[in-house]
DNA sequence: CATGGTCTATTTGTTGACATCATGAATGTT
DNA sequence: AACATTCATGATGTCAACAAATAGACCATG
């Protein structure tokens, strides 16, 4: 009875866990306006339950950094800003790189097979899924990278910044167009490969790359337009 | 009236935080054993105040990394193992390396007397001051190099894991006794002129040095003994 | 008209009580 | 005696009401 079974400790969540998730997913499908003010008893009666999971929920989505809280002025959903998107570039580059050199030398085969399954995954959407979707998967890809690494503090790191990751890589969805269109399944191929021959420098090398194609893009689209090029923004 | 006021925003702060630090300090100062169960209406009644405080206090500390949380079973003091250790290391190195980078490129002219003064305070300490203080003070000059790299994301990155290096800098301070009495000051010294140098190579060599000879003997202490070579453990 | 002060409405901060769950002692069974 | 079951205990999770504080409207005054 001992062969896999796979299972993760059957954690049961709260309320708290529930309603960090709901905000969650309206913040990045656009349901919440950025720079919004989140009322807590709007939340509250909204997911019918009290304050009290609400408040905890928004301060476990500050530590994630995608909204702000201030004293006695309640809590609002960030506005990032070109500076904010050099941070995580930077910060993630920094990270992802010592990731993918634990991930090089302590990677089972089980991650492996994580990865692969990622890369497909995203693949497989490419054909007929948005952008929206896309993004999702990209980061997973990065999900499992991350926990290939067999590294919980780092885990946690990357945690404390991948909400804003992905806020930031679907607020600016339009600069990214063109780049998913021609890079993105080959080069996290290329980085599935490189972890598997785990060769560190070689993972160091692609992963750099990949950041900077993912990053070097957005960071000028403001310079260019703040908003999406786009037609009528109401 | 628009020149150097430097107030800080006069930040109000709630019961939660004051909660937080009494706990944090309970730590470590020892009067909380390591893996102790914290009892939510024991430190309510304790502090005079009420569960919600205590229970927002307890999260806070667990984003810290210094106490852990179960579904209704409660949170309780971490122990961090030698696994958890080499962790920290890692984790450590990786952001300080970077933090440093990012000193030596934009620290300004009070960046440079905060991290000299830190200097200052360590060595005057040094001569009538306990290993407790010493430690404190080590840690605080580590705080100014992360803020004179100005990086918010950064910053919030090593707050996550500040608490679990001074706890485990206090825990294991017999195996640094000899270190702080020979290298400290000098080490510290060294960061801050290779810092005011703006030499992001030379920073880069002096910052792996200080955290090699940092954490090398911790580790090391755990093949030994995972108790000081003490006389009577209760 | 601009400026400053007061006041009220709304929101957050905090509290104490109730509901739910985990633990372990006591009991019954094999 | 060993094991499974039941149940009491004490903790955490959740709720609804109260206290404190901010922001904006309103008014007075120069």
């Amino acid at each position: 009875m001992s062969g896999g079974l796979e299972i993760q400790p059957a954690r049961r969540r709260g309320l708290t866990d529930e309603v960090a998730e709901n905000i969650r997913q309206a913040i990045f499908d656009g349901s919440l306006e950025l720079g919004e003010r989140l009322n807590e008893v709007d939340i509250a009666d909204r997911l019918q339950v009290s304050r009290g999971p609400v408040r905890e929920a928004l301060v476990q989505l500050k530590q994630e950094g995608i909204v702000t809280m201030e004293w006695h002025r309640g809590a609002f959903i960030v506005q990032l800003s070109a500076d904010d998107f050099r941070e995580l570039a930077g910060l993630r580059t920094v990270l992802e790189v010592f990731a993918i050199r634990q991930a090089a030398a302590a990677a089972t085969q089980a991650d492996l097979d994580n990865l692969a399954a990622a890369v497909k995954a995203l693949s497989k959407a490419f054909v007929d899924q948005n952008d929206y979707v896309l993004i999702q998967l990209d980061v997973e890809f990065h999900d499992a990278l991350y926990r290939s690494a067999h590294h919980e503090r780092l885990w946690n790191a990357w945690s404390s910044i991948r909400s804003q990751v992905l806020l930031s890589l679907l607020t600016k969805r339009h600069a990214s167009n063109e780049y998913y269109r021609d890079l993105v399944i080959a080069e996290h191929e290329e980085l599935l490969r490189v972890i598997s021959s785990r060769d560190a420098r070689a993972c160091e090398k692609a992963i750099r790359v990949h950041l900077s194609d993912t990053y070097d893009r957005l960071v000028s689209s403001f310079d260019s337009a703040d908003v999406p090029p786009a037609s009528g923004e109401r």
